[in-house]
DNA sequence: CTGAAAGCGCTTACAG
DNA sequence: CTGAAAGCGCTTACAG
C-alpha cells in the first residue's frame, strides 16, 4: 500500500542503505546513483515514515509544549513565536494542556516517558512544577516560559524584566507629574507581582496599593474602594490589563475623567488593550519573543549545545496611548 | 538505560508476548501472570514507545491539527476545545500553522505523508483547501472547522449558524424599536458574510451595507462615511466584534450616543467584547464547541465510523449586553 | 493460557 | 562508493 524504502530501493535497482544515505545526505554516494535513487523518489511520491525514522534513531524530532490554559489573551503570542521556531527547524509541536489537575498531569508524564517528544517547553506550571523539574532532572530537556516569576534557581528558562517594567511605569507617569499614584496587583505570591510592584515603587513610592488578582472586578473594586475612602490619588498602575480595563470602567462611572484626572497603565499589551476607553497606555510583555526564544534554546539543547542556566532576560516595553500620554 | 518490553519480560520471568497482552487487555492472560507483568512494569516505571507501538500498529494515536494564525481572538477557544477533547481521547495532537505560505503547506504535507498523525483538523484553509480536499481524497480523514462559510460540499466539516446568527441580531434591533440599520461586512467573497448579511435581511430589509473587511478601522470608516453622508441609521450591525468596537468608537467621536441614538451589535463574541464602551451586544459564535465536535468527530472516524457528509451545524446565541439592550 | 518468530520501516556500524 | 545484517521496541498471526 504505501511506498517504503525497501520500494525505492527495488526500483532503483540499490539497496536500502543507500537509498538512506541518499535522503540524509550522509556518507558518499555516486553522483549517478544517487541522481537515479532521487528519480525513484520523485516518481514514487516516497516520504520516510517518521515514526521508523524515530525508531531507528531514537529521537522524534518533536517537541512538547504543556500549557495551562489556551484561551488567556497573550498565549496566542507565545504559541505562534514557539510554532514558527519550531516549524522553521524542521520540528513539530505536540501540544498538552493541564487544566485537569492531577490526571491530565499523569496522562502527560505518560507521553513524556513514550518519547514521544524529545524535549519540553513550559508555560506557568503552578503545581506541576514538582513533576516538570524532576523530568529535567531525569535528563528530559526543559525550558520554561516564566511569566509569573516562579522557576526555580539554575532552571533554563525565558523571563521578561518585570522591575524594570514597573519602573517604566513609574518614570512614564512622574514625567507626567503624578505623584499619587494607585497600584493593583496580582495575587501577592508571584513573583513578577513583587518585582513589578517593587520596580514601580523604586521610582515612585506609594503605600495605596490594593492586592487584586488579574481580574477585571479586582481592578473596579480597587477603584471603587479607594474613591469611597476618598483616599486621594491621580493615577493607577495596574499589574495587568484586564484588571486595568476594570479601573477605567470604575473610575469612568464615577464620573472621572482619564486621562486629565487619573492617568491608568495596564501591564501586558494584550489585544483588547487598544480597544478600551480610552485606548490603554501598557507596559508591554514580549509574549511572542519569549516563545520563539525558548524553542530556539531547547532546539540549541538538543543540537548538543549546553543549556543556559541562569534565565534568559527579554525586555517590556512601554507602550503609549491616551489613558495615559 | 531506558526500561524496554524485554526487560519486563525478563524480569517477570514471560515473554513479550505475554507483556504486550497484560499492557493491552487482549487475549487471555492467566491472573497470577497478570499480577505478576503488572507489578514488574510498575517497579520498573516501565512506559511503552510510542513510536515503537505506533510503528507496529500502523497508528500514531496522534491528530494533526492545521490553522492560519494563532494570534486570533477566538483561536484559543477553538484550539482549547480540540485540546480537550483530544487528550481525553488518549490522542496527542500535533500543531501546524501555514503562515508561511508555500513552504509551509509543503512541510506540512510532508509531515502528513510521513504519517506523523492518523487525522487531520483544519481550520480556515484559504489557500490549502485544494491540498486539503486531495488529502482527504487520499483516505487522510480529514475534518474542517469552517468558520467562514467555504467548505467544499459533501466534506466533513463544522459550520454555524450565520443566516441565523444574523437574522437574530435583526429580530433584537427590530424588537427594540430600530428600523433603520446600518451593516458592516466582512470581505464579500465569505460565505459567512454573505449569510449573516442575508438572514439580516431576511428581517430587516435595509440598503445602508458597507462592505468592510473585518478590522476596526473599516468599522470606523464605515460610520464615518454614513455620518458625513448624512445618512440617517439608528442601529449597527458588525460582522465581527473587531469592527463593531471601531463603529464604537466613530459614533462616540461624532458625540453619538450608543445605544440611545444608536444600537450596535456585533459577531463573534471575543473576550474583547464585554470591555467595549459601552459593553458590546454580539452573536457569539460557538467556537469551543466547534473545536470539541470536529475533534469528537475525527476520533469516531478515526474508530471506523462512517464520516458525515454534511457539515455539522452548532448554533449561535445572542449575547445581549449594553450597547444594544 | 503462553511463546517463538516475523514484521512494522527505518538507520547504522561493519565489511568490502 | 556500496550492501548485508543487526537493531530500534513494539504487535500479531501462528502454533502449541
Amino acid at each position: 500500500m504505501r511506498v517504503t524504502i525497501a520500494d525505492v530501493a527495488r526500483q532503483a535497482g540499490v539497496s536500502k542503505t543507500t537509498v538512506s544515505r541518499v535522503i540524509n545526505t550522509k556518507g558518499e554516494v555516486d553522483g549517478g546513483t544517487a541522481a537515479r535513487v532521487r528519480a525513484v523518489i520523485a516518481r514514487l511520491g516516497y516520504v520516510p515514515s517518521s515514526g521508523a525514522v524515530g525508531l531507528a534513531r531514537g529521537s522524534s524530532r518533536t517537541v512538547g509544549m504543556l500549557v495551562p490554559s489556551l484561551t488567556w489573551p497573550w498565549m496566542g503570542e507565545v504559541l505562534q513565536g514557539v510554532v514558527d521556531t519550531v516549524e522553521a527547524a524542521g520540528y513539530g509541536l505536540l501540544l498538552f494542556t493541564c487544566n485537569r489537575g492531577a490526571e491530565s498531569v499523569q496522562r502527560f508524564t505518560t507521553q513524556v516517558s513514550a518519547r514521544a517528544f524529545d524535549g519540553l517547553l513550559v508555560v506557568e506550571p503552578e503545581n506541576t512544577l514538582d513533576t516538570i523539574v524532576g523530568l529535567h532532572h531525569q535528563g528530559l530537556p526543559v525550558v520554561l516560559i516564566d511569566d509569573r516569576g516562579a522557576h526555580p534557581e539554575d532552571f533554563p528558562s525565558v523571563v521578561t524584566t518585570n522591575f524594570e517594567g514597573g519602573a517604566s511605569a513609574a518614570r512614564h507617569l512622574l514625567a507626567d507629574g503624578r505623584t499619587k499614584p494607585l497600584v493593583i496587583t496580582g495575587p501577592a505570591h508571584f513573583g513578577c507581582v513583587r518585582e513589578r510592584l517593587a520596580g514601580f515603587r523604586h521610582v515612585l513610592p506609594t503605600d495605596r496599593v490594593v492586592v487584586g488578582d488579574f481580574t477585571e472586578l479586582s481592578g473596579r473594586l480597587a477603584v471603587e474602594k479607594l474613591l469611597h475612602a476618598r483616599v486621594e490619588f491621580d493615577a493607577v498602575f495596574a499589574h495587568n490589563d484586564i484588571s486595568a480595563a476594570g479601573a477605567l470602567r470604575a473610575l469612568r462611572a464615577a464620573g472621572r475623567s482619564v486621562p486629565d484626572d487619573i492617568a491608568v497603565v495596564g501591564f501586558d499589551n494584550i489585544p483588547m488593550a487598544r480597544h478600551t476607553e480610552p485606548p490603554l497606555t501598557t507596559v508591554r510583555q514580549p509574549a511572542r519573543e519569549m516563545g520563539e526564544t525558548a524553542a530556539r534554546m531547547l532546539l540549541e539543547h538538543l543540537g548538543g549545545a549546553a543549556a543556559p542556566d541562569e534565565p534568559v532576560v527579554l525586555p517590556t516595553e512601554l507602550v503609549v496611548r491616551q489613558s495615559a500620554p
